[in-house]
This record gives C-alpha cells, structure tokens and sequence, in this order.
DNA sequence: CTTGACCTTCCAGTCACTGGAAGCCCATAT
DNA sequence: ATATGGGCTTCCAGTGACTGGAAGGTCAAG
C-alpha cells in the first residue's frame, strides 16, 4: 500500500513517516517502480505500536528502544518494564511541577481582583519573586 | 554592570539575555565603549520578572504580553487575571492528561510480571491499542 | 487531454534555548 | 612588558518532534 493508506491506517500521517524513516526509527521502505513508497499490514502495525507508544509520552529514543524489545522475541519483561516504571517517574515529576505551578498560579489570580483598577497582586509578585512580601 | 553580572543578579544566563534582546522580548542594550552591553538595576528586575513567569510556564510571548501590562500604569488588572487564568486553564489540561497517561501506564506495568520470561502486556498492549483485549 | 489527488524531495520554521568556535578586551601576576 | 585567565563579542549549528510549503513527477477518472 501507498504512504496515504498506511497514514490512514495506522493514525500516523505521512509527512511523520517520512520523518520516522529519515531518523532511523522505522527502515528505508521499499519502493514501487514509480517511487512510490510500500508499505506492508506489518509496517502499518509497527506505526500504530509507534503511535500508541507517542501517545503515552514516549520519547522518540524510548519508542526505538520499545520497538526494538518488540521485535525481540528473547528479551525480558523486565526490561520493558524498566523502562516504562522509568517513564512513569518523569511523568510523576511533570506532573508535581505542573500542580505547584497551578497552586501559585491559583494563590495569585485569587488576591487579584481583576476589575478596571491598575493595582494587580500578579505582576507585582512575578516582579519581587514567589516569597511573601514583607 | 556587564552582562554577566546582570545574569548572575537576575538568574537569567548571559546567552539567554542575549536571546532574549535578539527576538525582542527586552530592548537593544546600551553598549559601553568597547561594545559591552550595558544593563542598569531596573533591567535586572525586568529580567528577574521574566525569569519568574517562565518558571510559572508562560511562554515568552505570554512574558511579552505581561511585561507590557507591568509596563502600563493605565492596565486594568482584569486583563493580566484574564491571561493567567487562560494560562491555569492550559496547565490544568496538561495536568489532566499527563493523568490519564499515568493511569494507563500504571494499569500496563501492573500487568508485567517484570521477570525474565518474555510474554509482556506492555508491548502486547502498545502494539494492540488501549482498548481491553477480548 | 485535463483535472485533481497523490506521491516525491528539499528547505525552512516552530519553541526556547544551548553549545561551541573564533576573536576582542581587561585585570592581575610575574 | 607580557602571559594568563576570564569575560565579552558575533555567528552558526543543534536540540525534539514534527509541520508547512514549494516545485515537480504520477496516476485514475471524466
């Protein structure tokens, strides 16, 4: 099948699997008489296993590293477990910063009353720093 | 003061001023005689400013729209509660699904024995999709 | 035989920096 | 007087993961 189908089957567009294939992360496809590239079920199921794995914040590195466990028939489930209970942490870190960011953000639009005066707790605050003033 | 200093008072490093100058977000330096750039208190509390709303997250065009406010004695304070309220908004979605991710990933590795056996619902599953098999 | 959809390549842009090279400038230690 | 080491300058390139767009080849239908 054309790049156009396997896009639309796998959920992966076109432009990304060209960018996929120029980084190394899938193989050269083969090729058509025209130019064409082809592309098999297996490919489109290698695209969708790659799409799943962007999905839940992969990186790009840790999808090849996934793939590779994938096509792997010897290796251990503790491998790809490792790396997933890894993922697991970034995003529990990603995830603690994003809500103290939330909380100083609340804290601050909750002492700015937001009317037609100038006076503003949140710029005042971005400008002297997080600490309580005096 | 150089540029050094002003990075080093502000937490803002020397090559990100100068970023910062080349795209505009803080005007051209003043330069010294032999070129040096030259940075006075008050450009150290911009930088200061700046750092502060980048670690809550704002993009730098955010920070362009809230120096101007800062700069404005005649803003209302209802328009920069407007832009840190859209800007919670934006951190609560990412909180929400970096959440989701979590879950799932923590439903996969509960389901990985993590051992040497290779049979492993982590790749099956990213292979397969999110939907319950059978 | 033309239209329009699809394919190809390659270059550039996004965001917010960061690294590094090549080359001044300046203060201090010898 | 000079060597050393640090700080300053510019500019170019790279990061991650694409995305947009131009210029051109290919194919099936009307």
């Amino acid at each position: 099948m054309n790049i156009g189908t396997a896009a639309s089957e796998s959920g992966v567009t076109a432009k990304t699997i060209r960018y996929y294939e120029s980084i190394g992360l899938i193989p050269l496809a083969t090729r058509a008489e025209n130019g064409y590239r082809n592309y098999t079920e297996f490919d489109v199921e290698t695209l969708r296993f790659i799409q799943h794995s962007r999905r839940l914040g992969f990186s790009v590195k840790d999808v090849g590293n996934l793939l590779e466990l994938w096509g792997d028939k010897e290796r251990s489930s503790a491998d790809v477990k490792a790396l997933a209970l890894e993922h697991i942490s970034e995003v529990e870190r990603r995830i603690k910063e994003l809500e103290t960011i939330r909380r100083t953000l609340m804290d601050l639009t909750d002492r700015c009353h937001g009317d037609d005066r100038p006076e503003c707790p949140i710029l005042d605050d971005l400008a002297t720093g997080p600490e309580a003033p005096e």
